[in-house]
DNA sequence: CGCAAATTTGACCAACCTCAACAAAGGTGG
DNA sequence: CCACCTTTGTTGAGGTTGGTCAAATTTGCG
């Protein structure tokens, strides 16, 4: 039972050189990621010119606080976005993977950073010269529009959550989602390896470190569910999980 | 689902002032306030038919829930979104005022529901036909892309007060965007003319009334607002109002 | 003016936070 | 490969914020 480590796959190398990924090969991802296939050749190129490669290591910001918002694709490895709103009171917003795409606010009534969970590396776009391009090509527009859709979807999730759950509920509404993205279905149940620590997870569901420790022991004394190490955790029972997540049943 | 003419007027209960809005007066309010200038007379067209008149009375369904997800433009009145975790759990996620853009997402791990707040009226469109649309012309999904940043700008101004503020900086947060949107400048202060009840506030905040109440009553006491009846508030120390908040200072 | 609904206020309670000590994990250097 | 050590996570005791329940009060409509 050795847990799979994420830094041994990650670290960025292309081909030949220990050089970090090129433009090129990050916009290639993005490219695949995002981008309609018909895109004309001129508003490809112009994305390119706009694209700024941007990687950290574990911990450290992608895309700091900075004066203008921006649009991030991330192409390898996870990031969290976090918003700062006093001295050691962080709220974590959103959780990001391999060909996420992320918009990272300019600063205003509070900070947002997006911050690498392990290894992490993508491409960034200012938002206005971004925006001003998609005025320009419906399919482009369209693709982000549907990919902010369902940001806003999962914001509003949280926002259920936040408002309306209790700490155990939050726990396993956010299992149950990370399940949905990044788990590993298999005899036994949905295997999941989580990038981020215990204070993501907890700045991220409005909670404590303890609180999620607390309530991940009582998930796994109800036997809904197995950890292994710090960031393996077994979903044994789903449906269980669910119904604690306050998920509604099947529509009427 | 009923075709809509030009000239089909509003499907409301009772109309005791002279002329309920038809059809096409909706529609020429959210042509101007959404659709971009130059739109083809064919995109327009094929619009005007997949929109449909909606209204209730105060604290009735604009747009129930639904099994597909849905965009609605607040002609008049004002509107909450709501999203029903359990039995007497409710989470509103956002509300809206005439001139806004909503979308309504269908019934999906929780239930929503687009609440009236005093008499409202607008225009659904379904998503799908809709996003679909959209799809063949940049400017109107460029005019939708930028709603859609917004709603998920102000969604996540949400998940961090619910997230991680107190009861009384949720509050003062609440108040002073309710401020910029809805707040008549004046002499001695912001008016504001609240057009949700405190059940509504509470639920918009994770909160409950009671605590709404003390902490309106917090708020009175150390000056920096006045109230009058049950909706009309007068902010009349902002910069301390926003300083609850949370607000960040000015960016160094 | 009368009344039902909304709001305010008070007393008490519990979920979650804080602080502190301890244990486990996993990386490092011998 | 193992001992060490730092970081991260877990567990326990006690405090606080905001929830709950109940009653008094206000509001604004008919």
């Amino acid at each position: 039972m050795r847990p799979v480590s994420w830094n041994s796959v990650l670290p960025m190398q292309t081909d030949r050189s220990a050089a970090p990924p090129t433009c090129r090969d990050l916009f290639g991802r993005f490219a695949a990621d995002v981008l309609p296939a018909d895109l004309p050749e001129r508003t490809r190129w112009r994305l390119c010119e706009l694209a700024q490669p941007v990687g950290a290591a574990a911990g450290n910001a992608l895309s700091g606080e900075c004066a203008d918002s921006r649009l991030v694709h991330v192409a390898t490895g996870a990031a969290r976005l976090v918003a700062h709103v006093s001295q050691g009171r962080d709220q974590v917003l959103s959780f990001h993977f391999a060909g996420d795409v992320v918009l990272v606010p300019a600063r205003a009534a509070h900070g947002y950073t997006l911050c690498a969970l392990g290894a992490c590396e993508g491409l960034a776009f200012k938002a206005d010269p971004l925006f001003e391009l998609v005025r320009a090509d419906a399919a482009l527009a369209h693709a982000l529009l549907l990919r902010t859709r369902r940001a806003l979807a999962r914001s509003r999730e949280k926002t259920i959550a936040l408002g309306r759950m209790t700490a155990q509920e939050r726990l396993a509404s956010f299992l149950v989602g990370m399940a949905e993205r990044i788990g590993v279905p298999g005899a036994g149940g949905c295997m999941l390896d989580l990038p981020m620590s215990r204070r993501d997870i907890a700045d991220s569901l409005g909670l404590t470190i303890e609180t999620i420790s607390r309530q991940l022991g009582e998930l796994r004394a109800a036997g809904l569910l197995a950890t292994s190490g710090r960031s393996v955790v077994r979903l044994i029972d789903m449906p269980a999980l669910e119904a604690r997540a306050g998920h509604l049943a099947a529509p009427c």
